[in-house]
DNA sequence: CGGTCCTTTGAGCGCCTTCAAAGTAGGTGG
DNA sequence: CCACCTACTTTGAAGGCGCTCAAAGGACCG
């Protein structure tokens, strides 16, 4: 079961958190940030594998990533999934289930990692009052389906070679935004969960890592990357993604 | 260019419109439905293969559609293009773009259409006053999500019968929600289109549907479905999606 | 240190694509 | 109204990209 950590006045909070510019209080003025703090009473503990929510699930709360990393999948009534993100520290996830009051997709830890609980109940009441709260929650859905957009692009548009491409490249702009190594970085999924997020197959993941890697344009050692030629990479995607 | 047409107050309006269960207004209370009218002063004709609007267009608008049917897509820099969803009237499309207050993706008319012009300035200052039209707004954005999730599982853990399965009886249950037939429709886009949506090609698709009728599932006269044994269609899919 | 899970690499195959060509529909102008 | 043109669709044949099957080598963990 996932660990519950009841939040003291005296604990880091919205307003004074460092992920502020990622998560829901983003471009917030700090009067409005603060009462983020009131809707922020819990954070949770989820050990690797371990599930944050289901599909199907009601949902009574979406999450902020404090740290760690998640991934969200869809699944086929046969079992078959399709992972539809991998989440960094900042992120909120969960809102894909707003509209239904129940969850769309089913999230799960890659690594040990800490959520904070934003009931929706409340988050709709503090909400209704607050137009900066109303254009924050616009822009991380609109966001979200962009991300959902990108991704659709490389499924159905891009080879095997664009997609892990582009994916790294992804992946690093987003470590660098938050402030890793844009070029050095380890890997919290598995080859399986990159082939199933790209539309490949886990050997077909593997083996492009090592004709990158023999091409020069990465390093890999299991999990850990450094991205050797970042611009050749960015060729490959198509000088824009 | 696209034709337009300035309402009056004679005019058929938001609280009267008989899309209203599919569009913005959906489970308003009458009141709030009439200050939808307000927003609403504009519609724009479409002529087919016309975009309503592109990608990295500001974004001043979002639209619902009165009749007809858009493709939205997204595009890769190299022309390549991906379609990610069909739709039909009484959907609200643009609001992919509300985040960056930019288009995320390009819609074209597959047929002559009408679309309703919702400002989005207006439409932030009425949602401030507005809970309900708040709620509508989030609910809207989250069934896109949802739709892009099944869309990447159609991408991503699909095969090419299942794909298109799923596509017509997706098609068919969205065009029975709004009155039509469920069994027999015409197709507003081309095999390529489908093709694209679905990550396939042409010529696979027109095998597909050939082999499908062959097996007795429909029967398929250019354009023209008719779905006969949906039951087994179901199946293919998965009898769940 | 044993067990399990993950990764790598090879060989062969199959689903879907690519290439090609003929057939059909729809629209336009003479 | 018909001839022509263009765009779309159908069908066949061949080929390739990524998959499946298989096995060995590492890494991680209790």
């Amino acid at each position: 079961m996932n660990k519950r950590i009841q939040l003291s006045t005296e604990t880091l909070r919205c307003s004074t958190c460092g992920l502020g510019q990622f998560c829901l209080p983003v471009g917030m003025a700090p009067a409005d940030a603060h009462k983020m703090d009131e809707l922020v009473q819990l954070r949770l503990r989820v050990g690797k594998g371990q599930p944050l929510f289901r599909a199907e699930d009601g949902l009574d709360a979406v999450y902020g990533i404090r740290f760690g990393s998640l991934k969200t999948l869809v699944e086929l009534a046969d079992g078959r999934q399709q992972i539809t993100g991998f989440h960094l520290p900042g992120e909120v996830i969960g809102l894909d289930g707003l509209g239904r009051e129940t969850h769309a997709s089913t999230a799960v830890a890659l690594e040990d990692s800490e959520v904070c609980v934003i009931p929706i109940r409340d988050l709709s009441v503090v909400a209704t009052h607050l137009p900066s709260l109303q254009r924050q929650l616009l822009r991380l859905m609109s966001r979200e389906l962009e991300n959902d957009q990108q991704l659709l692009l490389s499924l159905g548009a891009m080879r095997a070679e664009e997609k892990l491409a582009a994916f790294l490249i992804s992946l690093s702009d987003r470590l660098s935004a938050r402030g890793y190594s844009s070029s050095q970085f380890v890997l919290r999924m598995s080859r399986e969960e990159i082939g199933n997020f790209l539309g490949l197959t886990l050997e077909t993941v593997s083996r492009l890592f090592s004709r990158f890697a023999k091409a020069g344009l990465l390093r890999i050692n299991q999990k850990e990357v450094e991205l050797v030629d970042v611009p050749a990479l960015r060729q490959i995607v198509g000088r824009q993604c």
